[in-house]
RNA sequence: GUGCUUGUAGCUCAGUUGGAUAGAGCAACGGACUUCUAAUCCGUAGGUCGCAGGUUCGACUCCUGCCAGGCACACCA
């Protein structure tokens, strides 16, 4: 990773330059291109130790480095900044590696689970559960690209009262009697009525194909029922009883989990003898943890159930140890919920259910790679509006487009050039070449920042601004005009570019047109 | 009422453990197509970072209080 090679590129200087500092000082993108490639703001964080302005000690550090033969990084001190240029050699050494090899990073490799979307299966899919549904998938394949160790699994809620009401209400409509109170309405439990197969099969089927559309999948579908069935609830229970962690009052079995960080106390078994969801969500946590040694879980929920997070992280600290009071092993990342607009004006109800707009109508509208676009692009912690007139639109507004145009562009002139890529370097890089060289290099250290920040997000936001980078390239340096030796050069800055652009596509889970 | 979360340009959003003149895109305005795809590029303009204090060499960033929006506060799931 290029800040690393940097930073040790700073490390050597220094220490050549006998300047030894034990603060360790951190390697940041230079805010503006006129400074240098990168910078480090050590002089200011030495200002205190050597009682001296951040200004004076990065010249006097500069200097002192200027004075040695220079190792492929040029240093400049500015406004107390340290700023380090990248030699044209090493950052042409750099592409030409990055071209040939595969990207390795030095990833953990404990086993990670993934929870995601988990809809109840009692109804169709709406758009929050389709930005959750991305942000997983994505999470997913970034995690993955560097080399974590990740499964993805949905929890099926087949069980308890809402299943109940589900059924009863099947059987309602089919025996024509009025929907019961509390049950479900809406045009998709008639047509689920009269479907061949068990409702609540066929409405899981119809979730995984709807998700399949976006390309969103898993390696198990966890089932609640089965955690009744085989015992495993149960054995909470025994468990907790152990670690003196549960009592009864009111006739109702209680987790004392105020002791574990909650804010009150939480019950397992119902007065009228019914385990509670939570008691089975315990079950399918510890078996997650314990049975199936996962040692970093990692949950999407929907904001609506962020109040939840405290009394689940309290069962996982009583039954499996205080290690996962730490987001690192316990991690419920919270969706906010998003809103549906049509050219600015609120949509709320859906032709087909009579109900909140599906999933299902969004991505027939839009397609697959505006849907997962739009819902990766944005901080999950945000409140998204989500215009869908916009998403359609093939203009500017629309980023997906530029990006994908970008790649296209690249296939098709790469697809004209005969000459073959010549990796020895023949001429002076102009700034937009240098550019597009440095967005390159600068992927590897973006990917691992967003696989650490669990933050998909900045993968689109950092395509998009490599695809800029590329257009202003284009406009700059022909391919096909320019003389032989400078095509090769960069037939191998267009190779590159191409190939991290299609890691940010893989990433993203959006497709990577040759033409359009 | 309590808790979580959000508030940055007209709009949608970035802002990396506190650092350089707060950045992009869209929209607006002005330019560039006999050209490897103009679904593009180049330029101009646009800001009291919700408000008020505090911490320090330095605050969009940390702390406190307030204002506004969203969500949650079940022996529902």
């Amino acid at each position: 990773m290029i800040k690393r090679d940097i930073q040790k590129k700073l490390d050597e200087a220094l220490r050549i330059a006998k300047q030894n500092y034990s603060i360790q000082s951190g390697i940041e993108i230079a805010s503006n291109p006129a400074f240098g490639d990168y910078a480090t703001n050590l002089a200011f964080l030495l200002a205190k130790e050597l009682k001296s302005s951040p200004k004076n000690i990065a010249e006097k550090i500069c200097e002192e480095l200027s004075k040695i033969p220079q190792i492929d990084v040029s240093f400049k001190a500015i406004n107390g900044f340290i700023n380090i240029s990248l030699s044209q050699d090493f950052l042409w050494e750099k592409a030409c590696h990055l071209l040939n090899n595969p990207l390795r990073f030095n990833a953990s490799q404990e086993p990670i689970l993934l929870e995601y979307v988990s809809a109840n299966p009692t109804g169709p899919l709406h758009i929050g559960h389709g930005r959750w549904a991305v942000l997983g998938s994505a999470l997913a394949n970034l995690l993955r690209f560097v080399g974590m160790k990740v499964n993805t699994e949905f929890y099926i809620n087949d069980s308890g009262n809402q299943i109940r009401l589900f059924y009863e209400t099947i059987q309602a409509i089919q025996d024509k009697r009025p929907i019961p109170e509390g049950g479900y309405h809406g045009q998709y439990m008639t047509e689920l009525a009269q479907a061949a197969l068990d409702p609540l099969e066929s409405n899981i089927l119809q979730q995984k194909k709807i998700l399949g559309q976006i390309d969103v999948s898993f390696d198990l579908w966890y089932s609640e029922k089965s955690l009744h069935e085989s015992g495993k609830a149960q054995v909470i229970l025994d468990l907790l009883k152990e670690k003196n962690a549960s009592y009864t009052e009111e006739g109702a079995l209680w987790f004392k989990s105020s002791d574990y960080g909650d804010e009150k106390d939480r019950v397992l078994i119902k007065a009228d003898g019914h385990m509670t969801y939570f008691l089975v969500d315990l079950a399918y946590h510890y078996d997650k943890v314990v049975s199936r040694g996962y040692t970093r879980l990692i949950n999407i929920w929907g904001a609506d159930h962020h109040g939840y997070v405290p009394r689940v992280r309290a069962g996982l600290i009583a039954l499996c140890g205080v290690i996962y009071k730490e987001p690192h092993h316990f991690k419920v990342m919270i969706g906010q919920l998003v809103n549906l607009l049509r050219n600015g004006e609120p949509v709320r109800m859906s032709k087909r259910t009579g109900d909140m707009i599906t999933l299902e109508e969004v991505i027939e509208d839009i397609g697959k790679d505006a849907t997962r676009y739009f819902l990766i692009e944005k901080n999950p912690d945000s409140h998204i509006e989500f215009d869908l007139e916009l998403a359609k639109k093939n203009t500017m507004e629309n980023p997906v487009y530029y990006i994908q145009y970008a790649y296209a562009r690249m296939c098709s002139i790469l697809s004209k050039v005969t000459a073959p890529a010549s990796e020895s370097l023949s001429m002076e890089l102009c700034p937009e070449e240098r550019a597009l060289l440095l967005a390159n290099i600068r992927f590897e250290d973006e990917v691992w920042e967003a696989a650490e920040l669990l933050s998909p997000y900045r993968v689109a936001h950092y395509a998009v601004s490599l695809a800029r980078t590329f257009h202003s390239f284009y406009e700059k340096c022909s391919l096909i005009q320019a003389p032989p030796d400078v095509q090769g050069n960069r037939i191998v800055m267009l190779k590159l570019t191409q190939k991290t652009l299609g890691h940010c596509f893989d990433i993203l889970g959006i497709s990577a047109p040759t033409k359009m």
